[in-house]
DNA sequence: TCCGATACCTAGGACCTCTGGGTAACGAGA
DNA sequence: TCTCGTTACCCAGAGGTCCTAGGTATCGGA
């Protein structure tokens, strides 16, 4: 599996989350479903991750039930979480403009 | 200035070769110009990077002299680093198309 | 009873990039 | 003459992100 490209993960969970509060193991899951397998986030990225987006408060935690009686972990995201979703994806689209940019140069 | 994203310094660095060889330097200073200053390559990045790069076989070095008479280390493309090259900008396509395809979800 | 799926988590290492230094030669301008 | 900016090379150390490889626990089905 090629792995991430590194400053992708927060993109990814955010954009995941904008969708509605998931816990982290449907993260995973709704990624790999929405890229055909072609991106895997790993448990141990995606944790770590996580915690990362809580302790800069840009995604909420309560602890919830998923539809097999589990106990789960439900992220949201926050208002600044929002914010920083948009200024990511601005940042990533310039990012792949710019990459192009020298792609295609001659 | 946005910090670059984590894997494409090696595409950029043999994308630049792949116009003929340069040095160091140059190099830096053509990506720059070529994205008006959008990616700026830090040497401290740099020369590390054209290092692994030669350990990997993908560029190699002459001593030569720039224009203005002073010496410089010319970097070329091998074979190989065409080949990673090539390998480096489909994954590179595949990756925006995969992150594309996330962001565009609903 | 045991396995696979669901669901959480951590420690440690690998890897890459940046910060902030350093060296040296040259030309221009004060 | 001296200094400064530019060209040109380099390194050490820090920081951040991701992955590997483990661990725990519950539940349903074979």
């Amino acid at each position: 599996m090629t792995p991430l490209l590194q400053g992708t993960l927060d993109l990814l969970i955010l954009k995941t989350l904008s969708w509605g509060p998931r816990h982290g193991y449907a993260i995973a899951r709704w990624v790999e479903e929405t890229t055909n397998d072609a991106l895997e986030i790993q448990e141990g990225s995606l944790y770590p991750a996580l915690y990362r987006l809580r302790q800069r408060r840009l995604v909420k935690v309560e602890w919830g039930e998923s539809e097999l009686g589990r106990r789960i972990k439900l992220y949201s995201l926050t208002p600044e979480g929002r914010d920083e979703l948009r200024a990511l994806v601005k940042q990533w689209n310039r990012c792949v403009a710019t990459v192009a940019k020298v792609l295609e140069a001659r």
